[in-house]
DNA sequence: TCCTAAGCGAGACGGTACGTCTTGTCTTCCA
DNA sequence: TGGAAGACAAGACGTACCGTCTCGCTTAGGA
């Protein structure tokens, strides 16, 4: 078989363009960069490119699909107290690291896909979560999805806000004041749940 | 003078060319219209559109402008409760009856610029209201700016989530389940003021 | 009657417009200039140009009309000798003068209106001339109009390449040379016409 | 080398841009025709015909350059005769053939290109011509470039009348006549010749 | 060792949209 | 009330990308 070979051929293609994309969107944003540009990058050709990735967006969720990976590994290590729902700090950390990238990710066309992932991922986990919390056999006083819809949008909201405005406050105060803010109305929200 | 001609002329130029957008965003997102397409629809000429706006970008902000003006006059209305923050139930209203439209808006790059704008008109808002109802010569333990961005965030992604998944509550539930999640966070950021 | 001062204004346009497109042309080609650059030359608004000319071109006409007339008066000046068909002298001296504007006439889309125009004045006037010239009841070898044609197309082919090639002669030394080329063909024919 | 392919396909878009141009010639003037028009008519992309050429009258300037190559091999050809200096039927024989393309080609701004390219063609073959015919050591009454011309915009006006006015003699009878209306002036010309 | 099929670079191509530019018309104001 | 000012529709221009395609080169695995 020559898949093998194939496959390992085929698997650096793919990351060298990924990678290509996550440097050109250190420089500039996600739309306003071209094809070409990742193509001359990653010293591949066009045919090459759309072998591989239907168009630019494709490849762009491979990216945002490569982040939340390293985001999720986050989460994993730390450890989840009572109703500390989200590893915020960390995950503040982990942007400020990139910050760079995540401005790029978060201008022009990117922002509508990077919402689109995050918030799909983080809800998603959160309404896990939050179940998990609910005393059993009692229904919340607002349905879990949209709780966890609150709670994911918060934090992307807050996240965006802080990268936008230079980081102004430590990853620790993040943390904190998002706990401040998001807590009190989760919890009330569940102690206020109606036995069925 | 011949202001007052040019100026009437002017206007209504403008503001055909806002309808048409805005006609044409209840049938395909933002990005994919054209400016032929809104040539068409106004029918005007091509370089009349461009003696009047930038580009299409420049039309969706007088578009976002318009909208924000509609939305204020909301606002203006309701009677502001003690801590009733924002006229959620009259702003879900309000896009429920034009629901085509924000759904237009939220789709692809006119999704950047509706969360600058609106994100900025409401958190400015809410940044003045929040200010009042602070116990005068305390500080907040969280910075008003974070509280009015937070508020605001939340606003607007419940909105979208609202929108994008066919609106499967009342304004009137989306109202009350806002309140339940939003306020206990701000009451306790509020009463935990600090002396300075 | 309003006549008198309104045929006074508009020949005051008229010849504004003239003089601007003249002006206009020692700058730059005839198709280079735009009737932007007239109006704004001629301090005029749009309307008011189409009101007394059909298009750029029309204005040219005029133009053009002008230096016939111009040329036209030489003509009137100079004693014409025996076969002293033209007065070449006196018209590559008046060209001399003002080559910054020929120049411009023979450039872009004015060449060929200025090769209508004036192959056609030249070659009637020759065509006259001619004729006086034949003994009566004769046909000449080579047809009037053919002859006109030539005599008039070898003066505007010697004129054009003389100012594309800056005048590499004196007026003088072209009158004579354009003599010694083009007299001999015409006598010839003429002799050699044949009773019908 | 990849070059051979490449070659031989830029080679067939050049020539279906060049087709497409002479034929849409026969139909229209050149300055009627868009490029939108040659696109339309080789079935051809926007952007591949701005690979190709600068503009339209880049593309022109390889039709005419055709053209030439078509007349040259006309003269070529045909056994040039003592003072025979030019296949003037031969090439009223060609035009005649080609007519509507020369009509195409002789109106509008294609006019100063065929201008152009032509006289600086045919005078460059005659001044060479003439020069072998000039008695060694001798110098011409008129400078030879003059002469050349002289001739080649006999030659050309001449054409330009011819089909202008709906071609009314053979082209025997016009290679007749111009032999009787130039050579004259040019054996005069070379006769007078003064020895250094 | 050679052969063969796949992955790949290079880049020509048709197509679409852009923002600019110019033209000739048309409406409105002003003298 | 007739002429000037200039907004406008129409549409061509040259540029920039896109996604498709054709072509040879390279290269790794099986014969």
């Amino acid at each position: 078989m020559t898949n093998l070979k194939t496959d390992r051929r085929t698997q650096r293609t793919q990351r060298i363009l990924v990678q290509a994309l996550v440097s050109l969107m250190q420089e500039k944003s996600y739309t306003a960069i071209t094809v070409q540009d990742i193509l001359d990058r990653a010293d591949v050709g066009r045919s090459t490119f759309y072998a591989h990735f239907q168009d630019k967006e494709d490849l762009m969720t491979a990216v945002l699909a490569r982040m939340m990976d390293g985001l999720n590994q986050l989460g994993e290590q730390s450890a989840t107290g009572e109703l500390h729902l989200l590893p915020v700090r960390e995950l503040f950390e982990h942007v400020q690291e990139n910050h760079q990238l995540f401005k790029g990710v978060m201008r022009g066309q990117g922002l509508e896909l990077f919402l689109e992932k995050g918030q799909e991922y983080w809800s998603q986990k959160m309404a896990g979560d939050l179940s998990t919390l609910l005393p059993a056999g009692r229904q919340p006083a607002v349905p879990i999805p949209v709780m966890a819809q609150f709670v994911s949008g918060s934090l992307i909201t807050m996240l965006r806000w802080w990268v936008e405005n230079k980081m102004p406050y430590s990853p620790q105060e993040m943390d904190l004041m998002l706990h401040h803010l998001v807590l009190p109305g989760i919890r009330a929200c569940l102690e206020a749940a109606i036995s069925p």
